[in-house]
DNA sequence: CTTAGGG
DNA sequence: CCCTAAG
């Protein structure tokens, strides 16, 4: 932004001197030829070579169309005006430089799809004139007088691009601008920039306002182009191009195609000129989030706002819909717990029961075992004692360990331990598997058979919320785990048994390997039934002391 | 939703 | 224990 004429100078040198010859030749013909220099022509003459030459006079149109798309009032007299005068600043002086030069290069291009495409423009691009511009250049049917001032401000007010541009590299004057006094040229350069600027050297200035305008122009067709590129998933959004009336849509097929045709020359541009190709770059699609944020406050910005709020906006609900939509989905009556974790603790702690006194709150991150770890390894004995002392017949038949109203507190004390920690950990709550919770697990195991979690966990495990049948198969499939380790070195474990801070009875384990034989386990039953099958009649009381390491936790 | 299996 | 695919 704050380039020097200096630096403009230097541009412009290394600019030439990139020109190819043959370009050179055309190039600076025309530059020299171009008094009238015009906004979107500059493009124009400056690529003879491509089709893309008539990006400038497209961008004018389909500027102008978007103008009208963001105002939403095609019809608006006043602007219909404007752009009148606008295009017929630009198609005056345009024009007379195609007329000098259309037979060298410009003619083809004359013929091109671009202007072939004329019911591709914007009908508005018909309305103002440039329909008769490209025909017979005859811009004299034009409105007259003309204001620069007018004009310059008008773009600025209707191109939504501040992002400073790339200093303008040329020499050649604008009619317009040349007419201007330096005070008019500032007026410009603070409508193009957005701020003032000290120096008062007119060539400087114009050159600044005339790129700051060409940019403008480009940068809203840019806009415009990447608008429309991404239309299709915004339709929900009023989406100005797709919105409008068919000219618009038109407009924007062709802008589209246009612009993508200058983006992909996008290093011949840079490569050659230097500035053009800034230009470009920075009105890809970057520039436009840039621009539109940076517009977000102005009023000018109408279209740009909408636009850029879009996708964020979309974005987030979508999000937001997933999140939700996952959060229903899988929370179910099933696993409240789920759920809970979804939306963070406060509302979990409401979730289950109330505190039953004994329990004590966990930070995040303590092993829940350690509360039970103090039952050390006679956490069995204990449990099968306290049960034993209560003995609550519950629904627990055969087993004289069956679950007791103890264990139900320790359960839920489990449970709000968990809860605490569920906060903000995938692992919320590793509830260790009490031995009486085994046994009950066993027992459903024995009654209904295994496969059957659902059913024993209501026989079984109806009161506690946890628990969910996925978690007793997955415990079974840990037991039957366990007695395929034992098996395989009971000595071992035997002896580093004390180690363990819970101990699951052999008798218990027995008798899963009784159960496993009887209902195979997808797996592991296998390896197991061929060991376990002839022992399973001795389960009796012989080894009922005898306990191996048996995680419990999980 | 339940089950089975993987992580 | 959690997650997910499959029935």
């Amino acid at each position: 932004m704050n380039t020097t004429s200096k630096d403009c100078s230097i541009t412009f040198d290394e600019i030439a001197n990139m020109f190819t010859p043959k370009f050179s030749e055309v190039d600076l013909s025309l530059f020299a030829a171009s008094e009238h220099e015009a906004i979107g022509l500059e493009h124009f003459l400056m690529e003879p070579k491509c089709n893309r030459n008539l990006i400038g006079v497209v961008d004018f149109e389909t500027f102008h169309s978007q103008k009208f798309f963001d105002v939403e009032d095609f019809s608006g007299a006043i602007e219909y005006d404007e752009t009148k005068h606008h295009c017929d600043a630009v198609c005056s002086n345009s024009a007379k430089e195609v007329r000098e030069e259309k037979r060298e290069s410009i003619e083809d291009m004359l013929n091109d799809n671009v202007f072939d495409g004329k019911t591709r423009l914007p009908t508005t691009g018909k309305e103002f004139g440039l329909e008769s511009y490209l025909g017979n250049a005859d811009l004299e049917s034009l409105s007259p007088g003309f204001d620069e001032r007018d004009y310059v401000a008008e773009i600025s007010y209707m191109s939504s691009a501040s992002v400073p541009a790339l200093q303008f590299t040329h020499n050649h004057n604008s009619p317009m601008l040349n007419q201007m006094t330096v005070h008019e040229l500032h007026e410009a350069f603070k409508s193009v920039f957005g701020r003032e600027t000290l120096v008062t050297d007119k060539q400087w200035l114009k050159h600044r306002v005339l790129f700051g305008l060409r940019n403008q122009v480009e940068s809203d067709s840019d806009l415009n182009h990447i608008k429309c590129g991404t239309t299709s998933y915004k339709t929900e959004d009023k989406t100005l191009c797709l919105s409008s009336s068919d000219s618009s849509r038109s407009a924007a097929s062709s802008i589209k195609c246009v612009l993508g045709d200058e983006t992909m020359s996008l290093d011949w541009h840079v490569g050659r000129k230097g500035l053009a190709g800034l230009d470009l770059q920075t009105t890809s699609m970057e520039l436009s989030e840039i621009e539109l944020c940076s517009h977000d406050g102005g009023d000018k910005a109408l279209v740009t706002r909408k636009r850029l709020r879009k996708p964020p906006k979309r974005y987030i609900e979508e999000s937001l819909e997933a999140n939700s939509k996952y959060c229903k989905g899988k929370s179910g009556a099933v696993r409240p717990r789920k759920c809970l974790k979804e939306f963070g603790t406060s509302q979990l702690a409401c979730e289950d029961k109330p505190f039953k006194g004994s329990c004590i709150q966990v930070p995040f991150g303590l092993p829940i075992e350690e509360g039970h770890v103090k039952i050390n390894a006679s956490y069995w004995d204990s449990e099968n004692c306290r049960d034993d002392r209560i003995s609550s017949p519950k629904q627990l038949v055969t087993e004289p360990s069956a679950a007791a109203s103890q264990d139900e507190i320790s359960e839920d004390e489990h449970v709000t331990r968990s809860i605490v920690r569920k906060g903000s950990s995938r692992r919320k709550h590793h509830i260790s598997w009490t031995p009486s919770e085994v046994m009950r697990l066993i027992e459903g195991v024995s009654q209904c058979g295994v496969g059957r979690w659902a059913e024993i966990k209501r026989l079984s495990f109806p009161s506690s919320s946890r628990r969910t049948s996925v978690d007793l198969k997955d415990k079974w499939r840990n037991l039957l785990r366990a007695c395929c380790v034992q098996l395989q070195s009971k000595r071992k474990v035997k002896q580093g048994q004390k180690q363990a801070s819970h101990r699951v009875p052999e008798s218990v384990l027995w008798r899963v390997r009784e159960l496993a034989t009887t209902y195979p386990y997808p797996r592991e039953s296998n390896s197991k039934v061929a060991y376990t099958a002839p022992i399973s009649s001795s389960f009796p009381a012989a080894i009922q002391n005898r306990s191996v390491a048996l995680s419990t936790s999980v």
